[in-house]
DNA sequence: TAGGCCATCTGGTCCT
DNA sequence: AGGACCAGATGGCCTA
């Protein structure tokens, strides 16, 4: 795609300690050629600010996303406790780990609890009692991930506990409806 | 060097 | 109209 501006470079710390990442800048244009109508040249001005605009937004909201998923990393446990899981891996072995929590739970005779959680509210997500679970649609034996575990295959048992380093991958890809 | 992972940009679509 | 969400493209960093 074109641009209109120097892209300005980007520095960034990466989480994990992959250290300063730089975009690239983007491609210098000459200037507009004279006989451009001065509207059109508004316009695509107002166009470059409203893509700029997008853009922030559209970082901020991967650096919110990234730090759910941080937050969820921080929850699930690892050996060596700072190994870090990549994106696919943490969603996996929490959906795993999820898993195996709630087979706890029944397996000690516990109700099932855990009501789902409302979504689509401002903030941290609220429990809210009645409401169907997570699960209701796409049973965890429904989801082809680990075999011992939720619909998955036996030569995934070994999976769990997650081995030193990092979580192996599950075997099929985790569908849509399971996360 | 190839492949994996990631951040960012971008245009399209949907929603408010 | 503007924002949120999404997926594809691109390019950088890291490791085997």
């Amino acid at each position: 795609t074109q641009e209109e501006e120097p892209r300005p470079v980007v520095e960034e710390e990466v989480a994990g300690g992959r250290g300063v990442r730089r975009r690239s800048e983007g491609k210098r244009r000459p200037g507009r050629s004279r006989g451009t109508p001065r509207t059109a040249e508004t316009a695509q001005r107002l166009k470059r600010s409203r893509r700029l605009k997008a853009n922030n937004r559209e970082r901020n909201r991967m650096h919110n996303l990234n730090a759910a998923l941080d937050a969820l990393r921080d929850v699930l446990p690892t050996f060596p406790e700072d190994a870090k899981l990549t994106k696919i891996e943490t969603l996996r072995f929490a959906h795993n780990y999820i898993w195996a929590l709630t087979e706890t739970l029944r397996l000690a005779g516990a109700p099932p609890v855990l009501p789902g959680v409302a979504v689509g509210g401002a903030g941290s997500p609220s429990w809210s009692a009645g409401t169907a679970s997570p699960t209701t649609s796409a049973s965890p034996q429904a989801c082809t991930l680990s075999p011992a575990s939720p619909g998955g295959s036996a030569s995934d048992a070994e999976h769990w506990p997650p081995p030193p380093g990092r979580f192996p991958p599950a075997t099929v890809p985790l569908p849509r409806r399971c996360l």
